[in-house]
DNA sequence: GTGTTTGCAAATTGTTTGCAGTAAC
DNA sequence: GTTACTGCAAACAATTTGCAAACAC
């Protein structure tokens, strides 16, 4: 856990109050959580931390490529830490549930070259939609 | 070519001026259209009709699994009437661009089941992501 | 010290809603 | 004739932006 916080550190990203606690908020596994949870979440510890803050911090981490943005639906995007590893998403269409699952091989090479018209495919993001155990 | 509309005639689809002109606008192959451009493409032909009256058609459209919602990237979703042949979408980073590509087998089936966590899963979206030949 | 980040509030963008009038079946 | 669809304008939600004050390095 916390290596986000680790690595920011490392890659020389200026460190402040209220982009330390969004890293922190941000950390963990199965963590998908939308700017603006992550912001009630940073409220919590920090409570003078502006919305616009959090979507500055959140914005660098993807550009950065340390955090993925997900759009799992209509609404909000949601922000998920685990860029390390490549894993899919599983979203249950009752709740809205997502869990992070394991490629049985590598989604990249399942396209075939002249189904890739010429373009530089570099990478792949697969939504797997269902109904959860709970809400079945 | 325009099954769509006949498609939606035999479902019994209350037919409109304003419903035809968007489902005439959206019918084709490799048309990725966002709500916006769908209302910009069906004033040509029908002045008077409103964004929320588009919507409302695209809304239905998607509910009764004839367009397919497709939410590539951070701003407005884009429709895909392409919805009887299973497909994916491969898009440039650079230009927006979107192509359909065929799948090279079920990506259904690549998930193993000790990976669905007890998920009933029924639909796969798979995005690849790359930069188009023009844009290289 | 210098330059980047923050907070605020207002602006933008994308989409939805309420309701009276209109048109399809 | 009923019922569903349309247009309008206003509401809403998510995100971005401009700028002066505050802070990291």
């Amino acid at each position: 856990m916390s290596d986000l916080l680790e690595r920011l550190r490392a890659r020389g990203w200026r460190m402040t109050s209220q982009r330390r606690v969004v890293a922190e908020v941000l950390d963990g596994d199965h963590v998908h959580l939308t700017a603006d949870e992550v912001h009630a979440r940073a409220v919590a510890r920090l409570p003078e931390i502006s919305r616009a803050t959090v979507y500055n911090a959140l914005g660098e981490l993807v550009s950065l490529g340390e955090v993925i943005e997900v759009s799992t639906d209509g609404r909000a995007k949601r922000y998920d830490p685990n860029a390390h590893r490549p894993h899919q998403h599983l979203v249950c269409s009752r709740c809205g549930t997502i869990r992070d699952v394991q490629p049985a091989g590598d989604p990249l090479t399942d396209l075939p070259t002249d189904q890739r018209f010429g373009f530089t495919v570099s990478a792949v993001e697969v939504t797997y939609r269902g109904v959860c155990p709970s809400c079945a």
